[in-house]
DNA sequence: CTGCAGTAGTTGCACGCGCAACGTTCTAGA
DNA sequence: TCTAGAACGTTGCGCGTGCAACTACTGCAG
């Protein structure tokens, strides 16, 4: 039963790992992006998954999925930032259940300032990271991955 | 510049991946420890990290770096529990400033009632996220570590 | 064409979180 | 000794989140 008692082990150290380094990470970014930009890390992961679906449209769903969120939160999300201009809602015609969203230019311009902003501080983490033993190999592993 | 580049892409994405895993995996524990004993994630993680100190205390600042929580959070999690009588608190006599928390009888019970749950529903996720591409690697790896 | 299960998105609600301000206690310098 | 500054934990406050219930729409079975 060893074996299996390890293996359960492992991985419950694996998911502490991962989490702390999760948190590490996105208490900088969060810190940084609102400092300077006004984003939450999910306003700018959403942002930042419109864009890198380049013209073409997402559905709330699919946002969702990419923030890992909630429907009910994503609503809120989006509607937050249509308010500040940085996306629209646009009604599709054949589903007309489904809503789609898009990046304004506003939005877009916003997305270009902050990028560097969100990159600097992510690197930074990674650094910080790489001094705390426990995280450390999950975090130089995120510096140079060996399988993504 | 491209290489340089390619660095800040390779961190983005690995952190979209760690990101997204963690959410999934979160989102799974959160769910199964909540149905089965009322615990959130967090509060499990502040049990289990308890528990490992075995015989020693831990100060509300170790927790809260344990939990990936701020100090505020802390003092309210370490209050739900206590009113539920799984752990309590403990003034230190040498600083009078810093208070000790422990494990009580049924904190331990109800801990050892959990892990089993926990451990499952990791187990579940790390599968489960297997089959999407996008993390699977990442996954993979938290099952079979190589460098932890 | 009618009814009904399933899906998409929104809203009410309770709750846990981080930030900032505060009281208390320790520590170091004049 | 006394005082300024830092560290520890707690509390007031606003806000974002998930869950459950709801409306609107689709598509399939009869």
């Amino acid at each position: 039963m060893g074996i299996a008692d390890d293996a359960v082990e492992i991985r419950a150290r694996g998911w502490r790992t991962l989490a702390a380094l999760h948190g590490l990470i996105e208490t900088d970014l969060e810190r940084a992006l609102q400092k300077e930009h006004q984003l939450s890390v999910v306003e700018f992961t959403v942002l930042d998954a419109l864009s890198r679906q380049d013209g073409w449209h997402m559905r709330m769903q699919q946002l969702a999925r990419a923030a890992a969120l909630s429907s009910s939160a994503t609503t809120r999300l989006v509607t937050r930032l249509e308010d500040r201009g940085l996306l629209t809602r646009i009604l599709c015609a054949d589903d007309r259940r489904g809503i789609y969203t898009e990046l304004t230019p506003a939005g877009r311009t916003l997305l270009k300032k902050a990028r560097p902003t969100h990159d600097r501080a992510l690197e930074d983490a990674l650094t910080r990271a790489e001094d705390i033993p426990e995280i450390a190999p999950l975090a130089a592993a995120l510096h140079t991955p060996v399988a993504v």
